[in-house]
DNA sequence: AATGCCTGCAACCGCCCCGAA
DNA sequence: TTTCGGGGCGGTTGCAGGCAT
């Protein structure tokens, strides 16, 4: 038994918009606002609309400073860069882009970026060669970019930086591993405190790029090493994040040493890793 | 010029979350 | 504490325009 529908579909007005609904529409809100109820509201402003039809047309073309289409390459990057580190949580991807919606970056990601940078992940996975050891913690943090992975992840756009919690890490105790994003703008490096993300998560000490890019489907492929935090070891698999480090290994896709598989910052936190099969 | 296919995008659907009652 | 309902979100659909044949 699903729940009631918030309008009586049969007798509201569906598809395209006219151009004297959106005039109708916009005129409304900038006069009354939404008074905090969108179902509420059609009838008041002369629609025959369902209130979360208005709703999305509000907010993806009707409201101020929207900006649709035109996305560029930095942008692109962006977003796929956040794609695999947090998939498809298009409302947080969005919001890295004033005036831009989700439904327009998930669309954008749909019909252009997914073909372009699925063609372009041969040539990622090459990239992700040319890694330094010294660079080893951008690849840590890399292969916590499964979406996959029942997790809590942390903005920070006025540091240009993320931090990604296990869920269940937080139910332990707070140890937040250090995503680095890119950004769009260039600011400096410096620490979270504890009061700012109940963690001791630190960003990382320069500003970076996800290098691995090819996070997803790497991981679909790499299922025989599993990953474990010190002193967690055994616990709840849905904490761990899986990936094949030999077959990295033997690639050369990424050059890992074990002992630094530490985030750079993250403090008390230590990682090793064992083979499943 | 006509037809069919492909692509991009606006809009809808339905589920989940969360606050109010 | 439970229930209900609205808001938010991601997935999907359907249509229109462009392109190839």
């Amino acid at each position: 038994m699903g729940r009631a529908p918030c309008c009586d579909k049969s007798s509201v007005k569906r598809g395209p918009w006219s151009p004297e609904e959106d005039a109708t529409l916009k005129s409304y809100l900038e006069k009354h606002g939404t008074g905090g109820n969108w179902i509420a509201l059609p009838p008041k402003a002369g629609l025959n609309r369902c209130g979360k039809s208005c709703r999305l047309r509000w907010l993806n073309y009707l409201r101020p400073h929207i900006k649709l289409g035109g996305f560029t390459e930095e942008e692109d990057e962006i977003i796929y860069n956040l794609y695999s580190s947090i998939g498809s949580r298009w409302s947080l991807i969005a919001a890295q882009f004033p005036g831009r919606t989700d439904n327009d970056v998930k669309n954008h990601w749909n019909t252009k970026l997914k073909k372009k940078f699925l063609a372009a992940s041969s040539s990622t996975i090459v990239t992700g060669n040319t890694i330094s050891k010294t660079s080893c913690p951008d690849q840590f943090s890399a292969f916590t970019f499964q979406p996959q992975v029942d997790q809590a992840f942390f903005l920070d756009q006025k540091r240009n930086s993320a931090c990604f919690v296990p869920n269940n890490v937080l139910d332990l105790e707070p140890a937040a591993i250090p995503v680095p994003l890119t950004m769009p703008l260039e600011t400096e490096a410096s620490s979270y405190t504890e009061s700012s993300l109940g963690s001791n998560c630190n960003t990382p000490p320069f500003k970076e790029v996800s290098v691995f890019s090819s996070a997803p489907s790497l991981a679909e492929q790499n299922s025989h090493v599993q990953w474990y935090e010190n002193g967690h070891e055994g616990e709840d698999d849905g904490v761990f994040l899986e990936f094949v480090l030999e077959d990295l290994l033997n690639h050369g896709f990424a050059s890992l040493d074990k002992s630094s598989q530490v985030a750079p910052s993250s403090g008390n936190q230590d990682c090793s890793y064992s083979s499943k099969s």
